[in-house]
DNA sequence: TATGGCATGTAATGAGTTACATGATTCC
DNA sequence: GGAATCATGTAACTCATTACATGCCATA
């Protein structure tokens, strides 16, 4: 339900082509909604067909040409009716956590090895949401919607701070456990 | 990919009905992986048939008549290589985030009232985990088993003090914003 | 002219959600 | 015996993922 709305918002950003959509959601927008280049083609198919954007003049309806896409006044209406619609946060559906559980009674052989390489993976995470931080937002500009892009990395920044603060923490309790392997 | 693991793990701590997960789903399972009780039957299915796990014997096949499963050697197996599988974490996908940054483009009119909402459903979450906590995990009781659940669940309440503490930010910077909306 | 990279797409599968259907049991 | 509730299930649909297919274009 919200992936065409991302879309909406990059291309509301910027007018792109879908391969360029895509790089940008591999950082950027990717950073808090992913998406894969199959899922925009088909997404992009959808919005054009409802309305909601076009593709730029310059039309030709071949395969492997490149097509930009624009929003048009009614996409931009409903992203904004979609903004600002009630929504229930979703429930939290972590595998790490459920690994945790299941290794209760399973046992926890081999699970440590994994965790650190996720409290890596998180390490590097927040690093480069860091390197944004201070890259894009300096003290002193403060547009409104400076202030609202980085409400949205101050999420991702805290957010992986809690991931490697409780990955050490769960190593640490790791540490100390008996040998619980194998059980 | 995780919702057999989940079962499998549900009915390791106890061998269980169809709706008796449903409602371990609904809570305790269910705070860090949710299922609705259509996904829990059709799996219960194909584990049986994987020969995961088993109805116990007084077994009448009988539409609405109660079946209770126990878990199989080859189900711990299954559970105990999964538990141990290396897996990358998922990148991370939520509304809220888009849809701030979406109000960059789009103006924020309506959405506060939303991050209220959203504000108060985390703040009761926090309070629901705490309580768990006192309850479940008093000082002392720390068998291997009690150590792995307790990290767990403090993991949902950092995970909620982080979203209360967020949102509270954020509602702080939109009482500073000049008039946005509509933008 | 052929190779590699750019760009757009199709097909198949799987996981999750919503709506509905049916049998058994209990209690009035 | 009728209504409510418990319990199990089916069907249809949407969304996401994985693997593959095809056309264009530059350049060696």
């Amino acid at each position: 339900m919200s992936l065409p709305h991302a879309i909406l918002t990059a291309l509301l950003e910027r007018p792109s082509s879908g391969l360029e959509l895509t790089r940008r959601f591999d950082k950027s927008i990717g950073y808090f909604w992913s998406a894969t280049h199959q899922q925009i083609y088909r997404e992009l198919g959808k919005l054009e067909a409802d309305g909601l954007i076009r593709a730029l003049p310059a039309e030709q309806p071949v395969r492997g040409q490149k097509k930009t896409y624009e929003v048009l006044p009614a996409g931009g209406a409903e992203l904004a009716r979609w903004t600002a619609a009630a929504q229930d946060p979703k429930p939290l559906r972590d595998t790490l956590l459920l690994r945790l559980r299941a290794a209760a009674v399973v046992g926890t052989a081999g699970l440590e090895a994994d965790l650190r390489r996720h409290l890596d993976l998180h390490r590097g995470q927040l690093a480069e949401y860091e390197e944004i931080e201070r890259r894009d937002f300096p003290p002193g500009r403060d547009s409104p919607q400076d202030r609202l892009q980085h409400l949205v990395l101050r999420a991702g920044i805290d957010l992986e701070t809690f991931w490697t603060r409780w990955l050490e923490h769960a190593l640490a309790e790791f540490a100390e456990l008996p040998g619980l392997d194998g059980r």
